[in-house]
DNA sequence: ACCGCGATGCCCT
DNA sequence: GGGCATCGCGGTA
């Protein structure tokens, strides 16, 4: 098990955003990992993105982070109850991100199940075993991230990034999710999915 | 299957 | 004060 290093992250988020598919999510509790396969990615690329939290520039406290080095969380909270995951990538002073948007569980899945449910993996629905992970809030809940770890070194060992198993699937290319008010930039294939992957949250 | 809507709090080009 | 890189529920079909 090999954990991503900074030069991974150090680069366009396009590209970071592709070679994130298939590889381990793991967040380290007090030696209990919590490890989800990463499934689907979203590449936001900064000033010039008009879906970017960082688009023309802006540069408030909430995005600060996106402007330091890569290799580092970002995570806000949205609609007042959900956080949302994301990887800085890119150059120190180029605000590019990668929004995680599903994964897949792959350890302590009762870990999972409880986060989201208050119930052991036996005890779920088909619905809700497929609803475990499949978005960007829902991972969150499921592994436990919220914004105290907004900033947190993905090259450490708490949250990090490790290299998966498997690297022959087939990539599909989508248009990003949640974003209508981005004019051209909406209809950008800068979503990626493992195809066919049980967890995708929107096809 | 899709469609509408309310929840809820932080952010603020 | 308006809007949000979401989710779950309840309605209609």
């Amino acid at each position: 098990m090999i954990i991503l290093h900074r030069d991974f992250y150090n680069r366009d988020s396009l590209v970071v955003a592709k070679e994130l598919l298939g590889k381990h999510l793991v967040h380290n509790i007090d030696g209990v990992k919590l490890v989800g396969k990463i499934v689907e990615t979203e590449a936001y690329r900064g000033t010039v993105d008009k879906a970017a939290h960082s688009y023309g520039g802006r540069r408030t406290p909430r995005v600060e982070v996106m402007y330091g080095q890569a290799g580092y969380a970002y995570v806000y909270l949205i609609y007042g109850m959900y956080n949302c995951f994301n990887v800085v990538t890119n150059k120190e002073g180029i605000p590019h991100a990668v929004l995680i948007r599903a994964i897949e569980p792959m350890g302590f899945i009762d870990a999972f199940s409880q986060n989201r449910y208050q119930k052991t993996y036996k005890e779920l629905s088909k619905n809700q075993i497929k609803g475990l992970s499949n978005g960007p809030g829902k991972l969150c809940q499921a592994l436990l991230i919220d914004r105290d770890y907004n900033g947190e070194d993905l090259c450490g060992n708490r949250l990090y990034i490790s290299n998966g198993k498997e690297n022959n699937f087939e990539i599909v290319s989508a248009k990003r999710v949640g974003i209508d008010y981005a004019k051209e930039a909406k209809d950008f294939l800068w979503r990626f999915y493992i195809k066919d992957n049980a967890y995708i949250s929107v096809k």
